[in-house]
DNA sequence: TGCAACTTCCAAATAATATTGAAAGTATTG
DNA sequence: CAATACTTTCAATATTATTTGGAAGTTGCA
């Protein structure tokens, strides 16, 4: 596959994976782009590359800066600035992860806590407890669990539990 | 709280939750009120319940059926169908799991698998490579460490996790 | 078989979300 | 400080996703 074509479909499959988590479209296509471009890239160079408008791609880069997956970085002699995304993908995956864990399943696990303790004494109300109180211990491990792999070294984590769940 | 209180916080949380995921609104809604009920429910229940028609409540409950959340149940002597959600958190998790697998990640890694093939011996060429393979190593990781921990034992996986990365 | 009672489908309407582009804002330079 | 080069904002618009409601389809039973 030629260059040209294999970033194009990047773009395109990171813009619809995006799509289908929380992130927007652009946004990830934005990040595609950055990602693989060797050289930062200015809002101009977006807009022009993905054929977005300049206050979409403005959105999009603060958006990007907001989930540290994107810096802002200067060109000696140059007025305006340039944008670069993070590389490393582990980098990356810890960041999506703490952002999302906050904004998503951080108040999910607040709310079954409440949840759980419900009022009634009947059959229903204790079903219904059973169930948040469920609910809030599975969300809660798996909050605990990305706290944990996003805290310091992700990569240690993945690759050990990739081995020792071989 | 009250229990009517709490249900419908629970339903309307859920749903927004379902929303920033790849389910829709009312799927997450409609599950909601199947988890909290302690009967099955009637089509005509949930249409009511939720204030959804007909359609809209056929639609999302064929869908939960697909995802394996909810079954359909007969009612002696009752011609109509009724619905009742999965209760076992741990299945449910990993049914969802393995549904968001499957329709997204695995598409990933597999284009990615390709991409870091990408023709082109010069700089930009290469390090296009690098990122495609970082990608594709991560990605790999995580569908692996994902089919491990739905393939059996779930409860284990996350324990065993949340003990050993203490 | 024909008649309910129910389920499913789907085109049209609505609602939600993303995008544009021009105007306002801000910083840098001569 | 005024001109310039750029960034940000936001109301209008376009796009996409969801929901509706009625028509078509199915099923079980007398």
């Amino acid at each position: 596959m030629e260059l040209h074509e294999a970033k194009d479909k990047f773009i395109q499959a990171w813009g619809a994976f995006g799509g289908q988590w929380g992130i927007n479209r652009s946004m990830a296509q934005v990040h595609a782009s950055l990602l693989v471009s060797p050289e930062p890239l200015s809002t101009e160079d977006v807009m022009e590359q993905l054929n977005i408008s300049r206050g979409n791609a403005n959105m999009n880069l603060r958006a990007l800066i907001d989930w540290h997956l994107v810096d802002k970085v200067l060109k000696a002699g140059e007025r305006r600035e340039f944008f670069q995304a993070e590389k490393d993908v582990w980098k990356i995956a810890t960041h999506i992860t703490r952002e999302r864990k906050k904004r998503e399943l951080e108040p999910m696990v607040r709310l079954l806590g409440e949840l759980k303790q419900a009022a009634g004494t009947n059959a229903e109300a204790k079903a219904f407890r059973q169930t948040a109180a469920d609910l809030h211990d599975l969300t809660s491990r798996v909050d605990a669990m990305l706290e944990r792999s996003t805290r310091s070294d992700v990569q240690w984590f993945l690759k050990a539990a990739s081995t020792i769940l071989r």
